[in-house]
DNA sequence: GTTTTTTTGCAAATCATTTGCATTTGGAAG
DNA sequence: CTTCCAAATGCAAATGATTTGCAAAAAAAC
């Protein structure tokens, strides 16, 4: 199933912390925050800086591993591998879904047309009220 | 042409600086920051404080005059009129272009449909290189 | 094992954004 | 057009996420 193969970049050392840090993005099914990994690491018993979480997550981010965003009225980045790096986010009760399926490649080959940019990357990030807060 | 009436809402009051604000948001052609306006109106010869800006700017968000987003390997938020909500975004210089033609609208049913969301809002950042870099 | 270079942890520094509070202002009511 | 009060502003201080300097620890190289 979900098996991700994330790995340490070219170029890097192996680390406890790093690899820690790699287990938690691939278990988490949406974006999180560098506190959030914290504490994950934490429960998991392993003991770590924030700035080691901060400095390998600008890494990893630099070398295109994982995808920084930000969330509505959050003052946080969130990180997450590139395949969780579109959701819908409930405004009611928070619940974030991931969008599977891109909609954005259908329209790349139009963007690319009308405005002519080599498209190297993109983030949606789409807001609703999911089906268990509409009932309410 | 691109003429926009951008007001202040009901309950709130009309301040010099109120207005002035909504002003550079009314001609800035892509999302800008709070520093941004600020520079702005100094050139107009406009006395205003920072944190007037931050208030309003909240204000605005939460009425959904403006929204905020954030830009790649950027650590502050930017404003826009909700027209000028989706751009690309060159990686070699910098420069914005706001994507007039929404592709997202086309997918919401879509969205709809899969997820069972009702769907208030999102956001589209794309990143790339413009014309102009890709010849150099 | 020893050396060299990267990585980490800690504490202090940054920097965008927020907040408390006294003062000013808009505009409703008289 | 004066009076009055809530809303808005400015300033300085506080906040909180993120970054950075530096010495110690740990990888990979020798």
């Amino acid at each position: 199933m979900g098996e991700q193969k994330l790995f340490i970049p070219k170029g890097y050392r192996k680390t406890k912390q790093r690899e820690a840090i790699l287990k938690v993005l691939e278990r988490a099914e949406y974006p999180i925050t560098a506190e959030h990994i914290f504490m994950e690491l934490k429960n998991d018993g392993i003991d770590i800086s924030l700035s080691t979480i901060y400095r390998n997550l600008e890494m990893l981010t630099k070398e295109g591993l994982t995808v920084k965003s930000y969330m509505m009225n959050e003052d946080k980045a969130r990180y997450a591998l590139p395949d969780k790096k579109n959701y819908l986010v409930c405004e009611k009760c928070g619940k974030i879904v991931i969008i599977d399926n891109c909609p954005f490649d259908k329209f790349k080959e139009e963007l690319i047309e009308v405005h002519g940019f080599d498209i190297t990357g993109h983030s949606i990030e789409v807001y609703g009220i999911c089906p268990e807060c509409q009932k309410k």
